[in-house]
RNA sequence: CGGGGUGUAGCGCAGCCUGGCUAGCGCACCUGCUUUGGGAGCAGGGGGUCGUGGGUUCAAAUCCCUCCACCCCGACCA
């Protein structure tokens, strides 16, 4: 490392933010671009961020009652067929197998052989297996509701793949339920909507806005798309989860039926809904700074890190001893009802180099100890959000431990919140609008700075998709909480009580 | 998939325009000494199919063509 920088990281967010983005990810030894093309590795650090995302929705979804199964990743070509718009919307990014054996040809080289007679389409999501399946398990009304989920990769052969934002490759959860009743369908799909909110908000500390996607916007073949919205550090927008109300869609096209109480045959309603590694993306985007990654203490796979720090063999000795003591000690501790996790890092590296290495990985609280330490029985802690770094004695860093991670946790989301709301604005003006969302820096090579996130009314119709696209901008949702009050469309001037929100969006 | 850019040691780059000793530099790595509450100093050292394949030439990292990958912008995006 170049001890001139100024930054662990270079460039810097305001310099040029795609590339911090990648570097950030880089530094924090979270993911690497494969030698397969679009796809990554993700590494340790990034997966134990990923593992825990996993381990507190999956409880979260079998709390409102879903069970976890699996189907498989080839879905034969005959079932996307089926449903005329959502094949429509995602055919161009299939992945399709049509062999199954590889012979060598006389050069060496191996040679596909043996066609498929039905060539098989790689998920790039399952309603259609997981349908043709609900079709068999369901035939009363007792059968249902029936609350599946799973976690899965999935393939949608993106022409331009980022890291953890989009890839060839993903990974993520896809929920899939079937209900007797419209209602009962839509109040799941509003249900898990709300869970992804609370889940993002409470352990991304992301502030989210929960709405709908306008018509344009939404997943092929649903009625209802619901999304929540969150605001990068670049003002632009990320969808960060979104739950479909899928109507008697699929149930038609799969011939999802039941008998009623009354005897008659009907078709299930169907929702599904997921999130994916995308929300690593959002986390990295919304939180990191120009020394390295910030992690929200609650997804951190650790929240301490103990540096030891010594001269020779006879310090190394007992301050390592008084670290694994203080580890000890620490991991007796909980905050908001979660164990904290602390790791001792006594690799053969320099002290700075080391201090910096757990920056940039975003660890929430790095402890440092050395001899002095040890004689005084106390500790130099330095918080990974606001740099806020004391010395104080051991028992009162243990005391005080579980008070900084929540306030850092909560210090996260009201740094992203107050960010949100400092670059949203009501528009009832045309011309304003369109400087609002007019690059600021043209003049230099830096990216473009644009305004953020625009509120209007909005009236939902293809000509307005038209004038939005020239804009670069699009509708990000129709926010669910948003007052109902009456305007003149932004775009047409028609009569309206919608408002949306609008944003340049990953 | 269209436009532009970049591929030289683990990472970051120079060299290329104007072809010519054994292809350099910084960081990292190895060895030794020194240093030690902090991204250490000095000395020595290891590591390269110059993205791939072909062509031009006495001679190619350098010029020409092919392909591949990555980055940026756009289109697309459940």
């Amino acid at each position: 490392m170049n001890t001139k920088t100024k930054t662990a990281i270079s460039p810097t967010r305001a310099e040029n933010y795609p590339l911090w983005y990648q570097e950030v990810i880089k530094a924090a030894e979270l993911a690497e671009v494969s030698p397969v093309r679009g796809c990554m590795v993700i590494k340790p650090w990034g997966w134990g961020i990923w593992e825990n995302m996993q381990r507190v929705l999956d409880k979260m979804f079998k709390d409102t009652g879903h069970e976890n199964a699996y189907f498989p990743l080839f879905i034969p070509k005959s079932f996307l067929e089926k449903e005329a718009e959502h094949v429509e919307g995602f055919a161009k990014e299939c992945a399709v197998v049509t062999h199954h054996r590889l012979e060598q040809g006389p050069d060496g080289k191996l040679i596909p052989a043996g066609p498929l007679e039905e060539p098989l389409v790689v998920r790039p999501t399952s309603e259609t297996i997981i349908g043709a399946m609900f079709a068999k398990w369901i035939q009363s009304y007792r059968d249902l509701p029936l609350k599946i989920n799973q976690w899965a990769n999935v393939v949608r052969w993106e022409l331009r793949p980022r890291l953890f934002l989009r890839t060839a490759e993903f990974l993520w959860q896809e929920g899939h339920t079937a209900h007797a009743t419209a209602e009962e369908a839509w109040e799941e799909t509003r249900l898990m909507l709300d869970v992804y909110a609370q889940f993002v908000e409470e352990y991304l500390a992301i502030p989210v806005i929960k709405g709908e996607k306008s018509a344009g916007e939404r997943f092929p073949g649903a009625d209802a798309t619901l999304t929540i919205e969150a605001m990068m550090q670049d003002r632009k927008a990320l969808q960060a989860g979104t739950s479909h109300f899928l109507g008697q869609n699929f149930s038609r096209a799969q011939e999802i039926k039941f008998q009623d109480q009354t005897g008659h045959e009907a078709f299930a309603w169907t929702t599904s809904w997921g999130v994916s590694t995308r929300l690593v993306g959002a986390l990295i985007m919304a939180h990191s700074d120009d020394d390295g990654l910030v992690l929200p203490p609650r997804i951190a796979p650790k929240q301490v890190v103990i540096l030891p720090i010594y001269r020779n063999d006879a310090e190394r000795t007992t301050v390592l001893e008084h670290c694994q003591r203080l580890q000890t000690s620490i991991s007796a501790l909980s905050f908001s009802g979660i164990p904290i996790q602390s790791q001792v890092d006594d690799r053969d590296l320099r002290g700075g180099e080391k201090k910096w290495y757990h920056v940039k990985r975003g660890v929430p609280v790095r402890v440092e100890i050395g001899p002095r330490d040890v004689a005084a029985g106390s500790v130099f802690a330095a918080r990974r959000d606001t740099g806020q770094a004391v010395n104080i004695s051991c028992a009162e860093f243990l005391a005080v431990l579980p008070q900084w991670l929540d306030s850092m946790q909560q210090g996260l989301f009201d740094r992203a919140l107050a960010f949100r709301r400092q670059h949203t604005r009501d528009f009832h003006d045309l011309a304003e609008f369109k400087d609002f969302f007019t690059p600021r820096r043209q003049e230099t090579e830096e990216p473009e700075i644009h305004g953020g996130f625009a509120i209007a009314h909005f009236a939902d119709i293809p000509e307005v998709a038209e004038l939005l696209k020239e804009l670069k901008v699009t509708v990000r949702c129709l926010p669910l909480d948003a007052e109902r009050t009456e305007g003149r469309c932004l775009f047409t001037g028609k009569q309206t009580d919608t408002r949306a929100v609008f944003a340049k969006a990953y």
